[in-house]
DNA sequence: TCAATTTGGTATCTTTAAGCTACCATAAAT
DNA sequence: ATTTATGGTAGCTTAAAGATACCAAATTGA
C-alpha cells in the first residue's frame, strides 16, 4: 500500500509532477524566487511545520531544484539557493500565478505584478507558441511521441485518435 | 492540526497550488488534455485508486476546471470535460512537460512531442517574456504590489529589497 | 561576559489523507 | 439470462501532515 511513485512513469509530466507536485514545495520555491535563502526565513513567510519544510527542502535539493551550501565555511549555517534547473520553473511559476490572477482573482485584483525590471512594464501572458510566434490553443496543438517514447507510451497516442481529442 | 489551507493567502501561486498542487490532479489534468472523458478511462490509463480519483475529479469540479455532465440524459454515465478555465491550464502543463524534458529525460529522450496541429513542427519553449517579445529570465524581472494586493502582501514586498534577490 | 535568543534542525506523537479491497446498483453486451 | 462494464461508496490500513518538545551551536544584547 505505499503511496505510487510516479517516477517509472514515461511521460515528463509525471516526472515534474514528482518534483513539484505539493503545495509546499510550489510556496517554497515562489519563496527561493522572491530570494529568501535560510531556513528560518522559509519558515517565517510560509508558516510551514519545521518537518515539512526540512523535509520538502531535501527534496529539491534531492531533485537538483535547489542547492544546500554553508553560510559562512565551517559553520552550521545553510543557504539554500535555486540551481539552474531551479530557475527553469520561473516560466511554470508565473504561468501558474496568471492562471489564478484570471481565474481566482480576477482582473483588476491580482495582488503580484511582475515586471520587465528595465521598463517596469508588466510580463506578457505566457502561452504556447508555433513556430512563427503565434500562439496555440489547445485544440490547435496535437501530440506524438518523442525520440524517448516507449512502447506503452506509443500504444496510448495510437489509442488517441484526432477526433478522441474532447477539448 | 487540520491540514493547513492556502485559500486566505494572498497569493496567486497559492490558488493555483490548491487547485493543482497535487501529483493526480495534474496527472488527471493531462488526461483531460489528451481527450479522456470518462471515470473508467481515467483510471484505466492513471491505475489510481478510485476513491482518489473521485476525490480529484469532484476537487477539479468544484474548482471550476472540469465540468460533470450525463453522457446520455437521464443515465447515470457522467462525462468530464474541460471548462474554459481548465483548458487555460495549457501552458501550466506544457511548461512542466518541457522542465522534465529538458532536465529529467534530457534532450532527444523526450517520451512526447507536442506539435502546431497544422505545421506538425514542435511548438517553442515556453518562456516569460517582456512587452516587445524578448525572453526574460527570472534575474530581468522584478515584482511589484498589484491592484488586489493587502497590507500583508505590501509588507512582504517592502522586505525584498532589489538586493535581497538571490538569483 | 554571561544570559537570552536565533538558527537549523531531529524525535515523538496525533490527526488526517492515501490508497487498497470489497461491495453495489444500473446498463450494456453476449 | 448471465456476464461484464460503469461509476461509484464504505471500511480498513498505512503513510504523510503538522504540532510540540527538545537540542547544540552561534549570535545578539545588557
Amino acid at each position: 500500500m505505499t503511496r505510487t511513485s510516479l517516477k517509472e512513469f514515461n511521460c515528463s509530466l509525471a516526472q515534474a509532477a514528482e518534483v513539484i507536485g505539493d503545495k509546499w514545495t510550489l510556496l517554497i520555491l515562489r519563496e527561493a524566487f522572491f530570494g529568501t535563502t535560510s531556513f528560518s526565513e522559509f519558515r517565517k513567510n510560509l508558516g510551514v511545520a519545521k518537518t515539512v519544510l526540512s523535509d520538502r527542502l531535501q527534496s529539491l535539493v534531492d531533485h537538483g531544484v535547489l542547492e544546500r551550501a554553508p553560510t559562512r565555511p565551517g559553520v552550521d549555517r545553510y543557504t539554500y539557493r535555486l540551481t539552474a534547473a531551479g530557475r527553469d520553473f520561473f516560466p511554470t511559476l508565473i504561468t501558474l500565478m496568471q492562471w489564478s490572477d484570471k481565474w481566482v482573482f480576477g482582473p483588476g485584483s491580482e495582488p503580484f505584478c511582475v515586471m520587465d525590471k528595465e521598463t517596469m512594464s508588466p510580463v506578457q501572458q505566457v502561452g504556447v507558441q508555433a513556430r512563427d510566434g503565434h500562439f496555440l490553443t489547445p485544440r490547435e496543438t496535437t501530440f506524438g511521441p518523442g525520440p524517448g517514447a516507449n512502447e506503452e507510451t506509443r500504444e496510448a497516442l495510437v489509442s488517441l485518435k484526432p477526433g478522441n481529442r474532447a477539448l
